[in-house]
DNA sequence: CGTATCAATTGACAAACATCAATAGAACTG
DNA sequence: CAGTTCTATTGATGTTTGTCAATTGATACG
């Protein structure tokens, strides 16, 4: 799993066997990726995208109802963004009375952040 | 578009009116959160994400030959990974003869993770 | 030229996704 | 209790996605 390995630059060979042996390896393990993968897929979407960046802006927890007026889809949509962020981990929230209050968690962001670093 | 605006949270007030005005604005621009979800929808799949994970750790270019043995799908499936990938703007590629050499494009990872941290 | 090799494209298909309208559920108000 | 308000769920629909097998395109070898 090393990452230093030289990269011996093809030149030439398909002489009956196929190109090439792999001499480069993932560096990440496979469940490293597959976390990351589904952090950054939830982040893939403009209106979470900008959900995350709304909560995380608030140390503290956003209600609902004044997330619903700063995009241009159903009340339904974006409680179902809302649902995938927190499917992946990287939200939570907590009902008080008529209201729920979303925030992010921090941590959740951290693995694929230092990955990308 | 401040970020510093102090949350208000909420206590009573369904009597006619609607809950509340939105006190929270998102921070980044909607074009900025485009841009950066389409990079995270692209980081948003275990086999893309370890692509680029290899590319990265090679400072060089990798030939796609030697990428394909590393993962458990077909070789077309591989292609259209890069192809992803290299639409999303954080790879591109260089063909050599019969080779097709890929590599990544730091910069463009760069908007996501300042962002991220 | 004919054949072998690597990579990209095409076509097909099931699964997942984004969206809305409508409904249901929960909790408060009067 | 009856009505209202906020949020989540359901059902429906059209789009996108991940995958493979098969094909095409380009390049090299003999």
């Amino acid at each position: 799993m090393s990452s230093e390995m030289t990269l011996t630059p093809k030149q030439k060979s398909p002489n009956g066997q196929p190109c090439c042996e792999p001499v480069v390896y993932p560096d990440v393990e496979r469940s490293h990726a597959e976390r990351m993968a589904k952090i950054a897929k939830a982040l893939g979407d403009p209106i979470r995208l900008t959900l995350v960046d709304v909560l995380r802006k608030h140390a503290g927890k956003v209600c609902v109802c004044e997330l619903v007026p700063l995009f241009d889809v159903s009340q339904s949509t974006l409680s179902h963004h809302l649902k995938k962020l927190r499917d992946a981990g990287i939200v939570d929230s907590e009902r008080q009375g008529l209201w729920a209050y979303y925030y992010v968690i921090p941590e959740e962001l951290e693995e694929l952040n230092r990955w990308l670093g």
